[in-house]
DNA sequence: AAAAAAGGAAGCCTA
DNA sequence: TTCCTTTTTT
């Protein structure tokens, strides 16, 4: 059992504790994916069939990588019948084989975010509702959550408490929306993400014996970064465990950063309240970063109340101080970096890719990438929009997933009219519209064409253009029964004028285009024929598709990539690590974020944020924030994050001396340095950054604007014309904060008011007013 | 009636 | 900036 040595006691201890329920508390750096896949190996050497071990994993990177190393200690062999991957691609795939159960078809179609969003918009047109009141993106995210809490349409409408508390939200119809995006959902043989987990949930309720079949299969379960389950994934894990209680969950309470798509950081907390005999171990010894790096995470997430207790701990060398430079606008700061980026890789032949920058935001990125590519530095964004949702990306795979499942309407009416084919919106409003009151899907309507065509009222020239067009993808549908997929995809994009259209647009986009559909044709034979030399592979299409729907991680980190900076958002950087880490933004309302200071439990989720985000840094940290920021915009002023006050000094040196400890603030509430001298000192920052942001950035300029408190301000409303005076002392609504008095107000420029606002439940917040939403009252 | 082109608004928190 | 709506052209 040569795996076994070199593991610490701790470690040792989480592998071989084999049967029952056992909870891992793996601090960042502690060896947990070596731990995770020893203790698989271990089950396997000590008998267990793999058959029955079931490993939920967060990515299918980790998954895929854990198989590897499993395999290389108990053989390739004993590997493959493992059962592993994350949680949605685990219960698609027994979805899929019990999909009858539930009145699915089996191969239905899984929809991604923006598939979802779609069809969303479309129901809510359908029910006659503004879709300016309910947009799309906010009734999504509340759909989201009643599905990741298990509250189906039935359970909705006989809850009057949810029911009021939408009404409160000004969101009464939201119950008709859900029923319909539901239906439409079903109708058209698909599941969104949020499906995937909840229909398992319901078909582990349902049908006991399925449960009994899958409890029994699955005799050993592990459950890797628990601490950001949500609830329906909560109770599919409890459901199947319940009969052996074999179960492993590995996570880090101060590491949980996904509650804003539904974990639930209690899952791991009450874990032994599920299961009183639960044994546990603590990893604690960090072996990835300095002993400073760990102490200053440690001494920040110590301010958190909710959490287990932990000495995560060091050993390697003590390792430089972090460093904080203070900027004066975001392309100081980015310039600040690229030129450390650039000291440090001459001065300490450090290569690229020993450089990661993390921010908060996506939209943080620009600067860097404009600071880098000046210094000719490579770099890489990580994030933003994936390879699969590209528009001609999804256009191509809209034929393919119609192939498949021919009632996935959503598919159709992508690729009904591109490359336009005279099948406008009227006549496509019309089949929607006929279908509908048939209770037909479209795909059916247009298989009897014919027979339907006269009630629709088209002329020839319509009837021909959709007959053509169906029969278009019928012969596609035969070619699959004989042709391997990418044979299929070839024809189609040839053959639908898709190419055609593409390499009609010269224009440096158009030729981009072109390529990813190249890329996508790629892929697609990639991964065709690495299924044929898998003994259990499948090339077919469906399983294509079904393997992109769910890999949202195709673009993480590899390690060992090309020599490039990296940047990403913190989310983003979980489970990565890099020996120098900028983290960039550390300003109040930015990081934490200003969605994010309203609750505790917001805050103490943004402070493990922070957390995750130093203990990616094995060897040096840097931090910088901006006293200026452009943003939405407009230049904003910023102050520095309460974050960085919470860093001990013994851990932090400051690149700029005229600013070592000015920004301290023991109170926790922001404070900024200028307080002295308000109006004149702001003022002249503004003069200042306006420079900056000229030469350096070439943004368009704000008006020049006197910064002196005013009695009162108009608010825009961006959901209408209609505007609205508020005044210092009015009484006003906030969405998410409820109600509360106007303090003091400040600004001229209507784009740019901040009011400040005492709630009565949340205490003093300042607000922009633009997109506090206030109502008066 | 459909397609292309132009104009205008909202968007930003995080996968 | 990107997406959506409106206008103009065929």
């Amino acid at each position: 059992m040569d795996y076994l040595k070199g593991l610490n006691e701790s470690q040792y201890e989480a592998v071989t504790t084999l049967q029952g329920p056992l909870m891992v508390l793996a601090g960042a750096g502690s060896g947990k994916t070596r731990v995770l896949t020893m203790r698989i190996a271990h089950l396997i050497t000590n008998g267990i069939d793999p058959f029955n071990i079931l490993s939920l994993t967060f990515t299918n990177k980790a998954a895929k990588e854990m198989k590897e190393r499993i395999a290389k200690v108990v053989g390739p062999s004993n590997a493959k019948s493992l059962w592993m991957g994350t949680f949605h691609s685990v219960f698609a795939r027994i979805l899929r084989s019990e999909a009858h159960y539930l009145g699915y078809p089996s191969n239905f179609t899984i929809y991604d975010q923006q598939d979802a969003l779609n069809v969303l918009k479309k129901s809510i047109k359908d029910l006659n509702i503004d879709g300016d009141l309910y947009k799309p993106k906010k009734v999504l995210s509340r759909i989201s959550n009643y599905k990741n809490n298990l509250i189906t349409v039935r359970a909705y409408e006989n809850n009057p408490e949810l029911i009021e508390a939408d009404e409160k939200a000004n969101m009464k119809f939201m119950g008709k929306i859900y029923k319909k995006y539901v239906e439409e959902c079903f109708k058209n043989g698909s599941m969104d993400f949020d499906d995937l987990l909840l229909k398992t949930n319901e078909l582990l309720t349902r049908f006991p014996e399925v449960l009994a079949k899958y409890q029994d299969r699955f005799r050993y379960i592990l459950v890797d970064e628990y601490q950001d389950t949500n609830h329906s994934q909560y109770l599919i894990v409890k459901a199947l465990a319940s009969k052996f209680e074999n179960i492993c969950v590995v996570g880090d309470d101060a590491q949980s950063i996904y509650s804003f798509r539904g974990a639930n950081i209690y899952n791991i907390l009450n874990f032994k309240k599920d299961y009183p005999e639960a044994v546990t171990v603590s990893l604690e010894q960090n072996y990835r970063s300095t002993q400073n790096i760990v102490n200053a995470a440690n001494v920040v997430i110590a301010k958190n109340l909710q959490q287990f207790k932990k000495n995560v701990f060091s050993e390697n060398e003590v390792g430089e101080k972090i460093k904080v430079y203070r900027s004066l606008s975001d392309a100081d700061e980015a310039n600040f970096v690229a030129g450390n980026i650039w000291e440090l890789h001459n001065r300490e032949q450090r290569k690229f890719n020993n450089f990661a920058i993390l921010y908060r935001t996506n939209s943080q990125t620009r600067a860097f990438e404009d600071a880098l590519r000046r210094k000719n530095i490579p770099y890489k964004v990580y994030g933003g929009l994936s390879f699969y949702q590209r528009k001609e990306v999804k256009d191509l795979l809209g034929y393919l997933r119609l192939l498949v499942n021919e009632n996935d309407s959503e598919a159709l009416m992508r690729i009904i009219n591109f490359p336009t084919r005279g099948i406008g919106e009227t006549t496509q409003n019309k089949l929607i519209v006929f279908a509908d009151s048939q209770n037909l899907s479209v795909a059916k309507v247009l298989d009897n064409l014919p027979i339907y065509a006269p009630h629709l009222g088209f002329n020839n020239g319509v009837i021909t253009k959709l007959s053509d067009f169906w029969s278009m993808i019928k012969a596609f549908q035969v070619l699959l029964k004989t042709e391997t997929a990418y044979n299929v995809a070839m024809e189609v994009a040839k053959r639908s004028g898709l190419i055609k259209f593409l390499k009609d647009d010269q224009t440096p986009e158009g030729i981009s285009r072109v390529e990813n559909v190249q890329e996508l044709m790629n892929s697609m034979q990639g991964f065709i024929e690495e299924q044929i030399q898998l003994e259990d592979g499948d090339p077919s299409l469906p399983n294509f598709l079904e393997n992109i729907a769910l890999s949202a991680d195709t673009q993480d980190k590899k390690n060992g990539d090309e020599d490039m900076v990296s940047l990403m958002t913190i989310h983003l950087s979980k489970g990565l690590e890099f020996p120098v880490v900028h983290l960039v933004g550390l300003e109040e309302n930015l990081f934490p974020s200003f969605m994010s200071s309203a609750t505790r439990e917001d805050l103490e989720e943004e402070r493990r944020l922070f957390y995750v985000a130093l203990t990616r840094a094995e060897k040096q940290a840097f931090f910088s924030y901006a006293v200026s920021r452009f943003q939405w915009g407009k230049i904003t002023d910023a102050e520095p994050s309460r974050f960085l006050s919470e860093v001990d000094e013994e851990y932090i040196e400051f690149l700029n001396p005229a600013m070592e400890g000015r920004f301290i603030n023991k109170t926790g509430i922001s404070s900024n340095i200028f307080d002295e001298h308000p109006s004149e000192m702001r003022s002249f920052k503004k003069v200042e950054k306006k420079t900056i942001s000229k030469s350096e950035n070439d943004k368009p300029i704000a008006e020049p604007r006197k910064l002196k408190p005013v009695a009162s301000a108009k608010i825009i409303n961006p959901s209408g014309a209609s505007s609205q005076d508020i005044e210092v002392g009015d009484k006003v609504r906030h969405d998410r904060f409820g109600i509360g008095e106007v303090a003091f107000l400040d600004g001229t420029d209507p784009q740019n008011i901040k009011a400040k606002v005492v709630f009565l439940h949340e205490g003093e917040k300042n607000l922009i007013l633009k997109y506090a939403k206030l109502t008066k009252i």
